[in-house]
DNA sequence: GTTAGCACTCGTTTATTAGGAGTGCTAATA
DNA sequence: TATTAGCACTCCTAATAAACGAGTGCTAAC
């Protein structure tokens, strides 16, 4: 069966009255509400259809109809066609925190989430070609180096190194030129055991000191490839009644705790070219079992060329998808035009 | 009246009961479940009492009694004079995370909630009198300059500066040791305006840079202020019925997603010698609203000579106070160990 | 002082009922 | 042939009632 105009009029019908109210919607609601001019019936019969071809079902005889997760794939898939064009103006509140990525982030987050009344999540850009612009150690006294290293795209790290032997300023100054001369514009997949042994023979005493700046220089950069995702408005699922029973809400409550199960979320692949744009999991499409009874809209901003971090909005089923879509792919827009402007 | 020690039995038999089962306790369990050997209505005639004394009470007639806020306060004070010794040897996973601060820290939280399957909270310690131990620039690029900044108690933190002017080296080399001569060693409740003005005016030419260096720096101070709060296990309060109704849990959950208010409880006040040791506030004694049915625990450690931080334990009233307390006092006996060692 | 006994209270559970929203089907209608 | 009015039927929900039972307070006897 195919889906008629009128098939298509009346399952859009069903999907956002249920998008508003959560319950069941009959076929006398349609009727009166909808400007098809067909009675109760008529309408009970395209019903009757739709639920064959299971864009519907009812939770039991004799209720409404509710969209099924085929209903709401569908219903999301004609609206990525449509260019909807409602406009929330956060670029103001942006630019003034755009000095801190970090902080721009989290307050994204807290903006979408306040914004959309689901709960938000933005990972921090992760920085797939990370070369190393320099490394600078300083003597901070006799057993301590302050080793700072800062990497493409400004991500600055630092570590204190414990070291037996005695610091002298000579060594500091020594090692830092070795440092330099080898790492720097390094890509980080690049440092293998060859530099390294290099860099050792060139060292010369000061070898073992030199070992302990390079592991805490992999430690550092090793953390700086785990993704950090920051969240706001976990809170919020307890607004919707399907969610918010007991069990389910601590579930996905965990889940927004814990954070690492998000990563397969919004933290995975998106270096693949079809992750980007704009992606809706509804129910069981999403990769978290805690999240089967949810929606998820996620998207992907670019930071600069090559560098990608993305953003989520967690609701349920019924979530207004016309507005998250629409609120998403403003914000990447605004953030685009911030980030262009800056470099 | 006077708390008899038959009704000292009785009480404790009461609140003990009601710590397990969380439902009102009646007459009858007592007088069998206690080794008092005493019939139902004597014990009834007994719970009278202890009702009008304000101990315990009906949650509607017919039905068993609870402990009231008061009931809990004495309960909890008589376990204080206790010497309890639950030990969890938490010591040896300790140790290996020693390294850094923060990770251990949000790893004790994992831990106490875990185990006490209540929600925890640990605050970073807060530096009083942060002497500043040095202070670098580095230059990024021509408008970039890479600031560290090392605080007494080794927390390092950096900023990158955007100048307009170009920078040469010179310029940081000179700024360098100005920085440095005027600023090292000074607690940072030291540096007035009489400080700039002197340093603006070795600087010369670059004080304007140094201007915005300053402003780096303070805001970067600024930061270190803040009191930074880990927490774990936010959602095991929803396994206690009394608080996982939507609205009551909505109300803890958000409180512990935005932290902010979590500051009243346990990162007030630390310097205060009363709020030393181990504290327990119970319903409406917490000075958070949200947490009016909640019993929370706090306890105090300390890293270093005059560097505080909390730890705290969110719980339905009910919570097993005698194991939370010994939890949290072998905690601090073991974190002592710890930071004494290193030191 | 303690306890057995008993009437009473009141929340909880279970059963019953009434109401109503919504359906599917059929037959009449345009 | 498509639409619609009508009606019997389903089944959820809310309301009401009844049965239950845990627990109490009080009294009177031990």
């Amino acid at each position: 069966m195919e889906l008629s105009e009128r098939k298509i009029k009346i399952l859009q019908a069903i999907i956002r009255t249920y998008l508003e109210t959560g319950e069941p919607v009959g076929s006398r609601t349609i009727s009166k509400d909808s400007d098809l001019n067909l009675s109760s019936a008529t309408i009970r019969n395209e019903m009757a259809d739709l639920e064959e071809m299971g864009y519907i079902m009812q939770p039991h005889t004799s209720a409404g109809r509710i969209p099924s997760d085929k209903g709401y794939r569908w219903y999301v898939d004609s609206l990525m066609t449509d260019k909807t064009n409602e406009i929330i103006d956060i670029k103001q509140d942006l630019e003034d925190k755009a000095g801190k990525i970090d902080i721009l982030l989290q307050y994204i987050a807290k903006l979408l989430a306040k914004d959309t009344n689901y709960t938000s999540m933005v990972t921090k850009p992760r920085y797939t070609h990370k070369k190393i612009k320099f490394v600078q150690l300083t003597d901070v006294d006799e057993h301590q180096i302050l080793a700072v290293i800062v990497i493409e795209g400004n991500i600055i790290k630092n570590k204190l190194i414990n070291v037996v032997e005695n610091i002298d300023k000579e060594a500091i100054l020594k090692m830092n030129i070795i440092l330099n001369t080898f790492l720097q514009g390094l890509d980080i997949t690049e440092i293998n055991m060859q530099v390294i042994a290099n860099m050792k023979a060139q060292a010369g005493n000061y070898a073992t000191i030199l070992s302990d700046v390079l592991d805490a220089i992999a430690e550092v950069i090793a953390e700086a490839d785990n993704i950090e995702i920051y969240t706001s408005g976990a809170t919020n699922i307890l607004k919707y009644p399907e969610l918010s029973d007991s069990e389910k809400a601590s579930e996905i409550l965990y889940t927004f705790e814990e954070k690492k199960q998000l990563t397969q979320l919004i933290g995975d692949r998106i270096s693949e070219e079809e992750n980007r744009g704009i992606q809706v999991y509804i129910g069981d499409e999403t990769p978290v079992e805690s999240m089967k009874d949810c929606a998820v809209v996620t998207a992907t901003y670019e930071i600069e060329e090559g560098v990608y971090g993305k953003v989520g909005i967690v609701g349920p089923k019924r979530m207004d998808y016309e507005k998250v879509v629409a609120t998403l792919q403003n914000l990447m827009t605004q953030l685009d035009d911030i980030f262009k402007e800056k470099s």
